[in-house]
DNA sequence: CCTTGACCTTCCACAAGCTGGAAGCCCCAT
DNA sequence: ATGGGGCTTCCAGCTTGTGGAAGGTCAAGG
């Protein structure tokens, strides 16, 4: 199959399936024209890939995730270790995002949004 | 002031600093030796872009920002459309990562996180 | 057989927002 | 004069793709 195939079976656009070649997530076969041919296993990766990174996964943690599904010896345990860390770090930037949203609300409340030029929004960031 | 104690009053990075000339948001005067002098004005905006970015506005935002902060004539309206866009920027992001966080949290509690190769983490994402 | 349009290929540049490093100048103290 | 720190510029890289240009390939229609 075709990359343009493949791309739409897999819900990613041929640019992207491109560029995980180049970083080595893919590795699909060639024709002899030089085009790319794509297996049921690769359209798998890379479906795999998608839900993957849909889910917030790093490009080197899908990598990681790659490899532990292909490893059958695998400890699930190192699955979860992996998800952990990675909704860790989701944590940590939902309270971030939080933060800058409560700060950005009560600004926003507290400022008139007429035609004056006084501003509290202003004032707070030049303190 | 030179570009290092400018940086410490500030909060921020020398090397920030030098980015922000670069991109246009500052503009200090230069010595004859050709180092970069700041006034207490540039201070002042430097603060000014630490607090809006800490707040997650874009540079672009903070370009606007300034300009609005400098605009003697400015509609406090103007300032609070712009606060409005990125809070909802900053919502919509809240919602994607906690949808991912949802998902993370379903899957890493149905994995046993043992030594055996069973996976439902792993499952899902191959589905 | 030739043309046309839709594929495919590679390579380069750009996006945001810095950060690190190298090479080289400058200033002050010893 | 020498050493250490600070300053300068420029280049490269990070992440995760996206857009575009130049050119090869393929299948269908005239």
């Amino acid at each position: 199959m075709n990359i343009s195939e493949v791309g739409k079976r897999a819900g990613l656009p041929p640019k992207t399936i491109r560029f995980y070649e180049e970083i080595g997530l893919i590795l699909p076969r060639r024709d002899t024209n030089g085009y790319r041919i794509f297996s049921e296993s690769d359209l798998h990766r890379l479906a795999f890939l998608r839900r993957a990174r849909a889910l917030g996964f790093s490009v080197q943690e899908c990598r990681q995730l790659l490899a532990l599904y292909n490893d059958e010896t695998r400890a699930s345990a190192d699955v979860k270790a992996l998800a952990r860390e990675h909704m860790a770090r989701i944590d940590k930037q939902l309270e971030e995002l939080a933060q800058m949203r409560s700060t950005l609300a009560d600004l926003i409340e507290s400022c008139a949004g007429d035609n004056r030029p006084d501003c509290p929004i202003l004032r707070d960031l030049a303190q």
